[in-house]
DNA sequence: CAGAGGCTACGAAAAAAATCGTAGAAAAAT
DNA sequence: ATTTTTCTACGATTTTTTTCGTAGCCTCTG
């Protein structure tokens, strides 16, 4: 079990990226952070074998993104052994919030209105979501009419 | 005034482009489209000031990327004297549609319900927008409930 | 009519991303 | 002890996207 992260200093990157530099992951960078925040921490092998059930990928490709992931710093790891495990330095959330900008202003003109209309037609939620997202609405109203 | 579209009938594009095989705009061809869909028909050159203000570009970068574009059926064009008016080949709901989906799916893991929420919690919304959003919710629970 | 300016076409270069082959080290299997 | 498997490193290639230079063609001006 590998119990410390960090062990790379010799590059600098052992710090969990700090919020403000963040680059924007690729498309394929994305895909191993979703493996890795679904999974937890994962060896290369790991996430390969996940991301080889979506779409057909070489192994050397998998760890190539991960390897330039990393002097992006956006995944730490650790050695276990004579293999390496990585973890993502950015949280989900975090990049969702980050992306989620991006996309509304490409996408949807900066109206965030609009895409919570388009997606809520398009996708399917559960009443427990729609529940939430009405309390969430409430919770602004209200903040609203404070001012 | 260009009256008709289609003039291109040389390169077999002059329709709008089916739903079905749409290919998705990149970055640079979403602004383009941007600008089409807000001004409406428009010459390069207008589409090129329009974009000017956002960063800096030269002209016949804008007019390479929409020349791509009509290859691609993302726009159209007709004549007008020794110019060339371009409109949108594609609806800007329906490229909306389908780069939401892919956004959810590749960034919110597919739950369009965490999509909302970050949005409506990030971004600020209108007293009118939230009402919308709450009636679309109410009309999607009324749906749920009767099956 | 000559020159300037505005347009498009076209090709090519530059930049960004994605993919993979090969080599070499270490561990495991036989 | 050999061989086979399993890793990483690294470089190179391919693909995609972006950017721009140059040439040729009209049109308008003087």
């Amino acid at each position: 079990m590998a119990l410390f992260w960090g062990a790379e200093s010799s590059n600098g990157k052992e710090e969990a990226m700090p919020e403000g530099k963040m680059p924007k992951p690729t498309e394929s960078e994305l895909l191993v952070l979703q493996v890795l925040w679904s999974r937890g921490p994962s060896t290369v092998r790991e996430v390969h074998e996940e991301l080889s059930k979506q779409r057909e990928v070489g192994y050397t490709t998998t760890l190539k993104t991960m390897q330039i992931m990393l002097e992006k710093g956006l995944v730490l790891r650790a050695e276990q052994g004579r293999s390496h495990v990585y973890r993502a330095a950015v949280e989900e959330g975090t990049v969702q919030q980050r992306l989620l900008h991006q996309f509304v202003k490409a996408a949807f003109r900066g109206s965030a209105a609009k895409l919570v209309l388009q997606a809520l037609g398009q996708h399917r939620a559960s009443p427990e979501e729609l529940r939430a997202i009405k309390d969430l609405i409430s919770e602004i109203e209200r903040r609203q009419e404070e001012e």
